[in-house]
DNA sequence: CTGTTAGCGCGTTCAT
DNA sequence: ATGAACGCGCTAACAG
């Protein structure tokens, strides 16, 4: 008998303090039946009958059995994970998309693997790959910018992405989000029908920001013939930044009933922080309008004028488009636009 | 000849159009080589000639091979995988901690699988075995409260555990954070310096918090002589919140002068907001105190003073301490106290 | 309802 | 420096 004695291994593992893991092995023959039992029992307990179900549930409690998920997916090549990456988890904004997206999710067996990209595509590029590594049945990205490599790994793949945060005509598979020039655009044209004739932007220097910044500008000039100055920060602009950025338009000499159109609410937040310090007031001196809607906008003095965008819907709607795909749906709405809306508030 | 044709199998994908993943097998077919050496020259390039090295690296270019970490992982028994259970990914506090984790460990190879617990130590113990069963490597826990079931399945997974955002004289295994009664007294020492005789904490419904919250309160009454009142709010603490407690703090009748001992810093931030729109001021009509020195502390007016504790550090330390753990140095320092630091600005 | 047999794609011996 | 054989723990057919 050249063959290795099958039971050598548990005799091994009896004598050891703590065992690498229980195995559906042990528990079969613990319970008196197959490992295979064992793994339908799991997996569909109308498959076993009620007898060997107690015996194997016995089994499992007594020896502190817990599933090995990665077996489980190399055998059924389904790793039961969706890898998400967003520039940051520290901004809220991406944080609570992916909360509502993981809470969707959850209940259906699936996890998140998370990775931040920070801004820069060949770092995502990077991170792809390490995730496609673990063979996730999906992936989500942020945004629409992504090297050309990227997109032939992921096609490669040949799972459901979605890029969210975003809309285009071009999608490498699924896409959910928001038009930022029209959400610039519309952020203007409130502006302008509140009666403002000047404006300044503050904008963090982002891809997306940018964009909502342009085509803000574009169209408040077309709207009205008047310019439209920049004031820039960092990507990640913190209140102390839009204290800054109030300060530079102050000391501009900016008219009176200028507008501030700011690329999130905490920039926005700044603002009226600086304004009051000064002892000027929105929107009587100059008014505000942010971006987001985060939960203290409503709260701050004066409340927030700003344009929301349903972070929670973002992820709720990018994961059940993905159950959906995980369930045979190939909907031929690939792109999802969840749009915006403008909360009028006293700031502006 | 009754076994299998091996190359039935790569006959079968070469007439698919997205293979489901190019193999090891694949790329040494194209190379000339075995599967062995490729995987060889992936994981140690110098245990393979340059020659080969370089036809490797060629074939893994011509055919998009990504390496199957879910085998890799099943083989070698590690799964390059770290879990973090976190009560909440949309608290900065969290977040910011687990992003300095991730990034010292990525460069080794490790990745991090997050979930979120909610504040319910039940919800916690079922998240543990769904993180379990994918064979992590390590696992960190927020706080030191668990279920008596999910010590145990720890304690049977025999991987490092980190235990972060508190300390005890009990840990699982490794514990990285700080005192927050020593916090809490050290508010009460510095409020009772700046020479306030009377104090209410505004504290949100959230265990750790509210060990500081007593803390602070038992410090200060043993200090002053005066009690300390208290007032509640929701586990996720807006700066709204802020502003309503506030309301309940003046319409309580409490003399100026009182120092408001606040669990975070969106709450003072709050408080800060109610005062400015009451014709009150800080520090004069009432001290506050924050908690955490978030980004905008710096930046509020008047600039909040606050209980520092370095977010990043904790990561960071609990990330180094867990490298250490892999690379076989069994350190006897178990618990780290990474300390915490008032913070004196103007608001008190 | 239950067991047998084959892989899943890799790392790890052990040879050569 | 390279390859053959084996096993990691599980799911997926196929028998009975």
């Amino acid at each position: 008998m050249t063959k290795r004695n099958p039971d050598l291994r548990s005799d091994d593992t009896s004598r050891r303090i703590a065992p690498r893991g229980v195995t559906m092995e042990e528990v079969g023959r613990l319970a008196g039946v197959s490992q295979v039992t064992v793994s339908r029992a799991l997996s569909d307990r109308t498959k076993v009958s009620a007898a060997t179900l107690a015996k194997i549930h016995a089994a499992i409690e007594a020896t502190g059995f817990v599933p090995n998920a990665i077996a489980g997916a190399l055998a059924s090549q389904k790793s039961m994970l969706v890898s998400a990456l967003v520039p940051s988890i520290t901004n809220i904004v991406y944080a609570a998309a992916l909360q509502a997206f993981s809470d969707v999710l959850r209940p259906s067996g699936y996890q998140v693997l998370l990775s931040e990209t920070g801004f820069d595509p060949q770092d995502e590029e990077s991170m792809i790959r390490a995730h496609l590594s673990r063979r996730p049945d999906a992936v989500v990205l942020t945004g629409i910018h992504h090297t050309d490599k990227a997109r032939q790994m992921l096609r490669a793949a040949d799972i459901p992405v979605v890029e969210i945060w975003d809309t285009t005509e071009t999608p490498i598979d699924l896409c959910v989000g928001f038009s930022h020039i029209a959400a610039g655009q519309a952020a203007a044209q409130f502006a302008v029908e509140r009666g403002y004739t000047s404006a300044v932007t503050v904008s963090a220097d982002e891809e997306r920001a940018l964009r909502r910044q342009s085509a803000f500008a574009a169209r408040f000039a077309s709207l009205t013939g008047s310019d439209v100055a920049r004031i820039g920060c960092a990507a990640q602009a913190s209140l102390g930044d839009g204290r800054a950025a109030l300060g530079h338009i102050v000391e501009a000499g900016f008219s009176k009933g200028t507008v501030i159109f700011c690329s999130s609410d905490v920039l926005a937040h700044g603002i009226l922080t600086e304004l009051a310090v000064r002892g000027l007031s929105a929107p009587g001196d100059f008014a505000v309008i942010g971006f987001g809607d985060q939960a203290f906008a409503a709260d701050t003095a004066p409340a927030l004028t700003t344009l929301r965008v349903d972070r929670s819907t973002l992820g709720r709607v990018a994961a059940k488009a993905l159950l959906a795909r995980f369930d045979g749906h190939l909907t031929d709405e690939r792109v999802m636009d969840i749009g915006f809306e403008v909360i009028p508030r006293g700031s502006a």
